[in-house]
DNA sequence: ATATTATATCGATGTTCTTCAATATGTCAA
DNA sequence: TTGACATATTGAAGAACATCGATATAATAT
């Protein structure tokens, strides 16, 4: 059974930012709340907002309440999954795969 | 060593819109004349010389000139990388590689 | 209830991007 | 060298996007 299928295009998009490609390194391996992010980017808050939820809708991060702040985390299959389907797509012959 | 390093965000801007993702599509194994991508596009000339210019420069598109054509081909092994990197930079807990 | 802290949304502004008509450049044939 | 064809560049218009101040919403503690 093939994966859930990525829409290559919003993939790219919702990573085609440095703002937002700052936000994902830094929450990679990481449950970050927004203010954690805010004072690690230099960007203000609304802007950091607006790149989750830019993120969020791409399916890029998972986030989960914790008392009042929201902590969010590099979902890293997704964009393992994003890769893999535009190397699919744009690289049949050299073939790109997850390692298990 | 590793391979020559691949700036994911200008990779990504490269790839963030549908009409080049159909541009790369199109000539992803084949090698195609500006006109030929025009007729399978439907886009107009002068965009898809635009479009294949921003590929061109982020080393995506091979071009050479035949004649008073000029063919264009997506180099695949760019691409490729491409994957790698972004996949290695936001998802690192699960390893993508190319297969031999 | 009220104050405090954390995040999201709204609204405005400036920038970047896509698109295409018009035009320029390049190539070849007669 | 003139004409025809193929592609690139220019310039302009509109759309999409990033950014942030102001403000709204949410959660908690006192």
């Amino acid at each position: 059974m093939k994966p859930k299928s990525v829409d290559t295009v919003e993939f790219a998009k919702a990573i085609a930012d440095e703002t937002r490609q700052k936000i994902m390194a830094i929450c990679c391996c990481e449950l970050l709340s927004v203010n954690d992010i805010v004072e690690k980017t230099n960007v203000a808050q609304p802007t950091v907002s607006h790149h989750l939820k830019i993120l969020k809708t791409a399916g890029l991060v998972r986030s989960e309440r914790r008392g009042k702040q929201v902590l969010y985390t590099l979902n890293q299959e997704r964009m393992a999954e994003g890769c893999c389907q535009v190397a699919e797509n744009f690289a049949p012959e050299h073939p790109v795969e997850l390692v298990e």
